[in-house]
DNA sequence: CCGTTCTGTTAGAGACTTCTAACAATGGAG
DNA sequence: CTCCATTGTTAGAAGTCTCTAACAGAACGG
């Protein structure tokens, strides 16, 4: 496999993207922004600011007379929307979409936001525009009845089809890995292991919809071990049967 | 809006992680990895891999004797597989459900993959089960009588009312920010324009599901300015036509 | 008016990644 | 075996962001 690098860009650091976004909240909150402020807001220390205020307003995008207050040029507004947007969008994608809190995804935004390319985002937002003709389809996978979050893990129990987390319940006759003999192979379809043990297979590369092949299958406590995404990998019982495969090439 | 940054973490700077993913696919694929094909890969000097692997082979991470085949340690693997787990994971997501080219999609996921937290990292995969429970789904956004590609711009006028760009074209009723008086608020559900005009459009905040508020509506050729997330913005009636938005809070 | 306190700036240093240029080791070809 | 081409290493420098420590300017109370 080639990973595609990406092709090198002439924009700003995150860094100051960063600073740029930090000032045109506090503008827009305050009317102003301050470095002790930007500071706070950042986790860093003023002398930081200080210096980052300086490239900044050299670059122009932002207006900067030492110890005054502090704005954004046309320029600087424009970029900090640019990557505000960035943000709200993933922050909806990571809240709305896969149901995590509004402060983890707004987190998880922020690490994110800077690296999204204009086609991503366009398509996200098509991704948007078609879930909004379509509320069924995210209410399927997030709201239960229950009104747990969407993504949970605990089935609900409410049996009800229009909840992700029933119908994802394992069918009677789904496949794991663990009974599948050696030379057999299947498709994953869904794991069901929840927590570390949930992240530990996942870290291995077991996705749904990837292929494993069971190598050798160790008898009682003995381990399992398959092939997977080119990886040899050596499972335990209770990991093995909490992967859920079909059949398949 | 408080920006919630991330809490710091005490792993890998993300420049290593890609030295290891590199290193992992290079044995993959050969058995053996060199410091010249590791350069080439990431598009570096071979001086910089030099020294990247000194530092990975003292944080243990790699099997390093000077002039030697490289190899990757057992906790070496892990990080890699890890990492290329979030590479895999992104590429699919944006290939598979946005419809991005398998070689963008493998560009935006390597801007990303260092920042994926292990819960965003398990919801998209109870996305992807989920998603592999709907098929019609992803078909509905995605494949199109046509062919054409998920996320696609242009409507395929098959008027399949499977095919996303179908379901999405304009309703004749729906309303576009251009008829909208001052005074009056929408909420946008969607953004008909296309290419540059559209990413303008974006990156001023104008996502689906975003309250605008009408200020001022210039007559004829005159700008419309707009109230959106706080921001005052001036559209010409070109752009503000294409916004489509409904009735709302 | 003077001193204290708060705020912002500068200087100097360290960590990180990368580069170029020069050097060292290895391996074949003759 | 010797020479040359390839491959990898080191030294030195630049650029980024960050910190601490020391300093400068402003504001305020007494």
């Amino acid at each position: 496999m080639e990973l595609a690098r990406p092709t090198p860009k002439a924009s700003m650091s995150e860094p100051l993207e960063d600073y740029l976004e930090t000032i045109y909240l506090l503008v827009q909150e305050h009317g102003f922004a301050r470095v002790k402020e930007i500071a706070k807001a950042r986790g860093v220390k003023a002398a930081t600011v200080s210096i980052a205020l300086r490239k900044l307003s050299e670059a122009g995008f932002v207006n900067y007379v030492r110890r005054e207050y502090i704005g954004l040029t046309e320029r600087g507004e424009e970029a900090a929307r640019r990557v505000l947007t960035r943000h709200r969008l993933l922050t909806r994608f990571f809240s709305e979409v896969l149901g995590m809190s509004p402060h983890a995804a707004s987190e998880q935004a922020c690490s994110l936001e800077h690296a999204l390319t204009d086609e991503a985002m366009d398509r996200m937002v098509r991704f948007f525009e078609f879930l909004g003709t379509r509320p069924s389809v995210v209410a399927a996978f997030g709201q239960c009845p229950t009104g747990s979050r969407p993504g949970d893990v605990e089935p609900c129990g409410t049996a009800s089809p229009d909840c992700a987390r029933c119908s994802l319940a394992p069918k009677e006759k789904a496949m794991s890995i663990a009974t599948m003999k050696p030379g057999q192979s299947g498709v994953v379809t869904q794991i069901t292991a929840t927590g570390a043990l949930r992240q530990r297979l996942l870290d291995m590369g077991i996705l749904p919809e990837t292929k494993v092949d069971v190598e050798r299958s160790g008898p009682g406590g003995h381990p399992l071990w398959i092939r997977c995404q080119g990886a040899r990998l050596a499972l335990r019982r209770a990991e093995a049967s909490s992967v859920l495969v079909r059949a398949g090439a």
